[in-house]
DNA sequence: TACTCACTTGCTTGCTGACAACAAGTATCT
DNA sequence: AGATACTTGTTGTCAGCAAGCAAGTGAGTA
């Protein structure tokens, strides 16, 4: 069901995929996809757990307990071979990111809540790297957390309207090495 | 007509407002939209012309014929003019934006052609930075410039979905410092 | 064990109100 | 008379709801 949802928003949008469509597609009458969801914004919202759920997976798997810069720059690899893996569940995902702008989208409160959990995360592996006096003490923590989560997000939207504009793996060394510099602290002396 | 429009999408969003609201708040019939703007999506990119146009004059104003470090601070500075000046304006476009995300977008094609635009018109700064020596010889123009547009997209985003979560005036100044140490070239005798 | 009756689950079908888009107007100007 | 600016009538599509149906499940009885 998720998965015909995911083929059709992919062909269609989420605006033009109906619910009838999805239902048919896998295998099911028109009327089964509002029976199980509810509504349309809840079997969207469904899809949008289920694939932020997979990248955390993916997440977890690669970052392990690191922190600081390396934290940083393992999620980035992450993130790119999560988008190699699975471009089209990425694109889906950022696709219903973008419809949760609209100020009545009904799972609005699924991609703030997702996005300030990977915000505080973030800030959070800052937060140890500066304590280690990896990272330089006179960055803000949220503020670079913040830098880091836009970069990710309109990337994956410069990527998803114009995937040809973005080179995802150059772009991801570019600001690994980007990060590096600019965060890491020159009187290290381990 | 178009301020109506930008007034309901602000409140409803724009898949629930309806073009017969629209024309109906300008103070005509309920048919007026559609013979102006031909379809929904034909009214939504003349909204997001209309916008981003009027951002492009804040832009220009400002930057003047700035190029490299310089030019990519004073732009920062500028939309945060522009979204304290236009918050209303700034949020509608983001909305468009990401409406436009979707595969079957009508605009979709308007807002690739902006950001591409963006895109080259960021490089041709750093490429101009380098040039003059003020800018590192060894980084990418073109993945200066995709980080530093997704930088804006993504934050833009975070904003208009989380106002709170992001101090969008420190992050900015954050930001600032970052590019000039990351960019500025070590060697520079000026 | 065999039977049955109340109840749940998973799914389908019928229907309604809302909306975009279009076509055919009307009114006002030049 | 013709163009311009706008309005009204209509149609097809869709989300959401309500009412159904069929296939279980399980407790109670003989």
């Amino acid at each position: 069901m998720l998965g015909a949802a995911v083929d059709l928003i992919l062909e269609f949008g989420p605006e033009k995929t109906t619910l009838a469509a999805i239902g048919e597609k896998a295998g099911y009458s028109r009327g089964l996809a509002t029976y199980r969801y509810g509504s349309k914004a809840g079997l969207y919202e469904e899809i949008c757990k289920s694939i932020s759920h997979r990248w955390l997976e993916y997440l977890k798997r690669d970052v392990g307990d690191q922190t600081g810069i390396e934290a940083m720059c393992t999620a980035l690899d992450a993130f790119f071979t999560f988008v190699s893996d699975s471009p089209r569940d990425a694109q889906v995902l950022q696709i219903l990111y973008c419809a949760a702008a609209s100020p009545t989208s009904e799972y609005r409160q699924t991609s703030v809540n997702i996005h300030q959990r990977q915000l505080t995360d973030v800030a959070a592996w800052v937060e140890e790297g500066k304590k280690r006096g990896e990272i330089r003490a006179d960055v803000s923590a949220e503020s670079v957390a913040a830098q880091y989560i836009a970069y990710i997000s309109g990337m994956t939207y410069l990527w998803l309207i114009n995937p040809d504009s973005i080179d995802f793996k150059t772009a991801n060394s570019d600001m690994k090495a980007h990060l590096r510099m600019s965060l890491h602290n020159k009187q290290e002396t381990s």
